[in-house]
DNA sequence: TCCCGAATGTTCTGGTTCGAATATATCTCG
DNA sequence: CGAGATATATTCGAACCAGAACATTCGGGA
């Protein structure tokens, strides 16, 4: 059996659901919405079907029946196999020991923030900010409702999370448009003035830019 | 001209570099390479030539010249277009702006941590913890380097971020696996319960699983 | 000098993922 | 009671992406 990618973490929910009991896909959809999984583990119907294509053809599932109710389409219900419960096991083992290298979008965006002014990212960072507090409002407040139902605490750590991880990012904006705006941010002026000079132009000008950036590339 | 989906920020990262001077693709790989860029955008040799196909397609950038060296494969030099520019500058604002929804694998681990025994999960997360704490060793070193260099800070903001968010995430861990280990951890004793069962019959049972969600299912 | 490994570049292939389209059943509200 | 919204359930095509394969040149040592 060739391996299987373990690139996307939907088919690791498929065999966890399918773990407590065999399931047809939109029931599995379904089942995962209710919990709110997925809020962790992007969901996407047509992905779905695939997946479950994906994890037949390695053996993790497989048919346990096909039932035809009324006249709508043929539902097939899968059930996991031996070695989709090994597999199931031991994916979520290396999830929990080994950090995956991430690549977060606003990551990506810092890495190119020069090509905005620094007023301009002051306020886009300002709205970013207000964005961040009502994540985490939203988040504490479900977490406050789970906790009021009785939901041990096992059963929301992804929100814990989450909420810990917006948390940070929040801070780490908050330092940082604080910073940028009260001028303390370090090179801020020759930030502002390279804006300064493109503003007069029409737009950052590739050369300057070029310059500016020259002293700083290459490094070790 | 179709609306092109900004789902791969290496897309970004192509605009951000023909905005400085034209390139072929192999240079912007290795300009990317050479700035570390390749640590806050997934960088890949197959997609890069995909993604600068789609970005001619909807013409973002366009071919500036095509040069042949001796025998080598005919290389195609890319500049910037005015669309592209403009697209560049909104992506980027877009990107600071919003919080986009993201999917870590952390959190979708977390999910499913129930199907692990809280004696494995201790070991896991110990191991996490180790491997978080060189992660930021590494981050704080080269941020020193940088600082060192006399590299500004604006040229090293997503490395800041990174940390950040890597140490709000070793927290976590830290917390939740001392509260475990320790047995403070709310609903511990059902966990273990659960597994010490398992163990006894070969692997999790997904009746006993069942059971011990239901009272937990079906949120409002 | 000649061969090997590293660097320079691009293309191909096929699996994955997305989003829309499809089709029927059931509910609901006037 | 009928029309439109909503729920049930899957399929399809196109775009996307990762990884390997390919092809050439260059540098350095035996």
């Amino acid at each position: 059996m060739a391996a299987r990618s373990r690139s996307n973490p939907l088919a690791l929910a498929v065999l966890a659901l399918l773990w407590e009991r065999p399931m047809h896909p939109y029931e599995m959809s379904m089942t995962l919405r209710e919990r709110r999984k997925d809020e962790s583990v992007k969901l996407n119907f047509g992905s779905l079907y695939s997946v479950v294509d994906s994890l037949v053809k390695h053996g993790l599932i497989e048919a346990a029946s096909t039932e035809r109710d009324g006249n709508r389409p043929t539902r097939t219900v899968y059930r996991i196999t031996d070695s989709g419960a090994t597999e199931a096991i031991d994916w979520l083992t290396d999830l929990v020991r080994t950090p995956a290298k991430e690549y977060p979008q606003f990551e990506a965006a810092l890495s190119f923030l020069p090509l905005l002014g620094p007023d301009d990212v002051v306020r886009l960072l300002r709205l970013r900010q207000a964005s961040l507090e009502r994540q985490v409002a939203g988040l504490e407040a479900s977490l406050a409702d789970a906790k009021a139902l009785g939901l041990p605490a096992i059963f929301s750590l992804e929100s814990e999370y989450e909420s810990a991880i917006v948390r940070a990012e929040l801070a780490f904006v908050t330092t940082l448009v604080t910073s940028i705006a009260d001028g303390s941010f370090e090179g801020v002026e020759l930030w502002r003035d390279l804006h300064a000079r493109a503003a007069a132009h029409g737009r950052l000008d590739p050369e300057e830019l070029a310059e500016a950036l020259a002293p700083y590339l290459s490094p070790p």
